[in-house]
DNA sequence: CAAATGCATTAACCTAGATTAAGAAATAAC
DNA sequence: GTTATTTCTTAATCTAGGTTAATGCATTTG
């Protein structure tokens, strides 16, 4: 295990690169997201304190994601393959579970649903971040993320 | 474990139900799905033959999804609270591959190039399902589907 | 076999969200 | 504190995909 410093801004890992660690945040903020052909960014997830973040993608493959910090960050960085040997099921589980729902909300819940849900389940990373990556995160542009909540606030 | 035979049809699972059951298909396929508030089916599963299906929400919550067979099926059904213990890590880890590259799918690529994607990567799926049932899976109505493949060999 | 149901396709119209652009507000940098 | 850079908002226009509906096939069902 080693431990890093990263400033805001700094990537850590890229899309092709060597898909072998995992990075737990012990303070500041790390992000994974993919970059599409069109050079969109689709921010797949935010690592506040406490959490672990890691390209899901196999090992023996390139890494699918970019991880970057967005934030200040002290980080602890792991092997992959030491840590799968003692890996237990219970995190995992828990990480299938949150994946499924996801799934379920892009494919059957509109843009504000999707907001709102969010903000009931991570209202501490809402706090944190601007509101254009959290549009990322949901699948919409910015622009279309303050458009939907100006329209709820209005019909109230 | 026990071994079930089910019509076509027949519904194993619904939302709401005790989520504690793993099902293997022996023969047949089973698809996992969710209802919206519109009730409108989002297919989030096909398992055909050999493949493991279960309700990935947590096992303490009701069921998020359901599950039914396609086809007439046979079935071996487990109880997670059994295999949990045993659980190798190597699947979990592949299951969750699987669903991070579905998600990145759904956020950043066209109905066209989602369809495209399942053919190469579930090309004996394809020919076993209604084409709307594709649709369903690609988060997309039979219509838009019929509709993005016309275009497609017209623009050819 | 006939009738009924399910499936795929096409087309007209509609809508959520994308794109583009411009300005205001907030944050960061000097 | 002033300037520069991001971020957020609003608005006009555009488009992928949704909705509705009609038609033709294919598959079940009685």
């Amino acid at each position: 295990m080693k431990t890093i410093e990263i400033k805001k801004g700094s990537i850590i890992q890229r899309k092709g690169d060597l898909n072998t660690k995992i990075y737990r945040v012990e303070k500041g903020m790390l992000r994974s997201f993919s970059i599409d052909n069109k050079g969109k960014e689709h921010i797949f997830m935010f690592a506040p304190e406490g959490w672990i973040v890691a390209d899901g993608a196999d090992v023996n493959l390139p890494a699918e994601l970019y991880i970057d910090a967005i934030e200040d960050s002290t980080i602890h960085v792991f092997e992959k393959e030491l840590t799968h040997r003692t890996l237990e099921s219970k995190p995992l589980l828990n990480r299938i579970s949150v994946l499924q729902k996801r799934i379920i909300m892009l494919m059957s819940s509109s843009a504000i649903e999707r907001y709102e849900h969010f903000k009931e389940t991570y209202p501490h990373i809402l706090q944190r971040v601007p509101q254009k990556m959290i549009a990322s995160y949901l699948g919409i542009t910015p622009e279309a993320l303050s458009k939907v909540k100006g329209d709820k606030l209005r019909e109230k």
